[in-house]
DNA sequence: ACTTGTCCTGTCATGCCGTCAGCTTACCGA
DNA sequence: TCGGTAAGCTGACGGCATGACAGGACAAGT
C-alpha cells in the first residue's frame, strides 16, 4: 500500500514523469468530456499531451487502465458526500433542508464529474469490478449515511419495519445519480432544474422518514 | 417513413439480404451482452454471423448505427411498458398493486435487455441525440402514464400543488431505469431482489400519491 | 440458357494498437 | 568536472481494424 507511482515496467517515477502522467490524465479527462468513449484513443490523448503514444502505455497499460486512476481520484473527493448526510436531522423543517442540501450537493458533485462518471457506471453496469468497487466507494459514503438514517429512525418507531434500510438508500442514491447523469434530458423534457431538486429532495425525504416534509 | 430497408449504398435489400443483416444485427446483440460496448469490433461480430466485415459496412455505417436499429427495435416493444401504468388505480390496495405490477414489469424489462439499454444510456448521457431520443422513447411511454397519473391525483386536490407531475415521473423513472441497471451491483452489497422490489415500490406509490400505501 | 439485379467477399490503402530497442536527459557520488 | 546509473522518451515495426471498391456468386424471371 506505497503511495510509490510506478511505470508499468515496475521503475519508480520521478517528478518529471509523474507531472507527464499528470498530463495524460488530465488530456484523457478533457477528452472524455468532449468525444464519446467508445472514441477516445490512445494516439489523441498523446497528441493532446504533446508525447507519443509509447510515453502513454509506459504509465498506463489501457485507455481504461488510465480511467480507473482518474476515477480513483476522484472516489477521493467523494467520500466528502457523507457530509451532506451523517449528523443530520430528518425531523421538522431541519429534515427537510437536510433532502435539499443532499440532492444539492450531490448533483453538484455528478455535473462536476459527468464525463467519468458516465464511464465508471458504465464499467460496472458492464459488470467490471474494478468500476464497480469505485462506483461504490463514491455511492457508499451517502448510502451507508443514509442507510444508518433509515435504521435509527426505524429504531424510534418512526419508519415501518417492512423498510429494508439498505434497498431504500441504495434505491434512492440510484435515483440522485441517474438524474444527475440525465441533467440534461430533463431539461429537453420541459422540467427545469429549479424544479427538479424540490421533487428529488421531496421524494428522498418520503423515502427516508415515511412522511411528507415539513417546509 | 417507408419501412423499406435500405443498404449503405442505396440499394434495396431483399429476402437474403435482410436475413443477413438481421443475424449481424443478433450477433451484435449477443456480443454485447458478453464483451464491453469499447471492446465490440466489427470484424468479430461478422465472423460470429459468418460473414465477412465488407458486408457489415453493406447494412451499417458502424457499430454505433447497428446498435440504434436495435435499439430501435426495442424501443418498439418498450412502447407496451404503457399498459403498467395507464388506465391503473393509485387508490387503497389497487394503488399499492399498481405500484408492485410497475416495478415487477419496469426490471423484467430492463434485464431482458440489459446490455443494450446500457449503451443507450451511455450515448444518451454523452448527448448524443439519436441515443437520447431512443431513451425518451421508451421512457416517455411510462412518464407520461405517470405523469397523467399525478396530474390527475393532483387536480382531486389528494396530491400537493407544489408537486411538478413531470419532474416527479421523470425521477421515479429514472430511479426504476437505473436500479435495474445495477441490480448485480444491490446483490453485492447484501439487498436481495426480493427485498429491492417492495422498497422500490413504496416509493413509487410515495411519490405518485404522496401516501404510504395500504397494504 | 440468358439476363438482371441483389448479395457477398477478396483485396487494398490507411490508420491505430501495443511493444521494443535504443537514444536523451537528469541526478548523484567521487 | 566527470562518468555512472536510472529515469524518461520516441522511432519504428508487426499486427489488426476500418472502410471502400470492383468483381464474382447467386436467385428469379423469361
Amino acid at each position: 500500500m506505497t503511495g510509490q507511482v510506478r511505470t508499468v515496467d515496475g521503475r519508480v517515477a520521478g517528478r518529471r514523469g509523474q507531472a507527464t502522467r499528470q498530463k495524460l490524465l488530465d488530456c484523457l479527462g478533457e477528452m472524455l468530456s468532449s468525444s464519446p468513449y467508445r472514441d477516445v484513443k490512445v494516439i489523441d490523448v498523446a497528441r493532446k499531451a504533446g508525447t507519443s503514444p509509447a510515453t502513454f502505455y509506459q504509465y498506463f497499460p489501457d485507455v481504461e487502465g488510465a480511467v480507473l486512476e482518474i476515477a480513483e481520484e476522484m472516489a477521493k473527493e467523494g467520500a466528502g458526500l457523507t457530509e451532506l448526510v451523517s449528523g443530520r436531522s430528518w425531523v421538522g423543517k431541519a429534515g427537510w433542508q437536510t433532502s435539499e442540501e443532499l440532492v444539492e450537493g450531490f448533483l453538484d458533485f455528478w455535473r462536476k464529474h459527468d464525463a467519468i462518471l458516465r464511464v465508471v457506471d458504465l464499467g460496472a453496469a458492464e459488470g467490471d469490478k474494478r468500476f464497480y468497487k469505485i462506483r461504490m466507494k463514491i455511492l457508499n459514503s451517502v448510502t451507508n449515511s443514509l442507510t444508518d438514517a433509515v435504521k435509527e429512525l426505524q429504531s424510534k418507531g418512526k419508519v415501518d419495519k417492512e423498510v429494508n434500510p439498505a434497498a431504500m438508500a441504495g434505491s434512492l442514491v440510484a435515483m440522485l445519480a441517474s438524474v444527475a447523469g440525465h441533467q440534461k434530458g430533463f431539461q429537453t423534457w420541459g422540467v427545469k432544474q429549479a424544479e427538479l431538486k424540490p421533487n428529488l429532495a421531496l421524494l428522498v425525504h418520503l423515502g427516508i422518514t415515511g412522511k411528507k416534509p415539513t417546509r
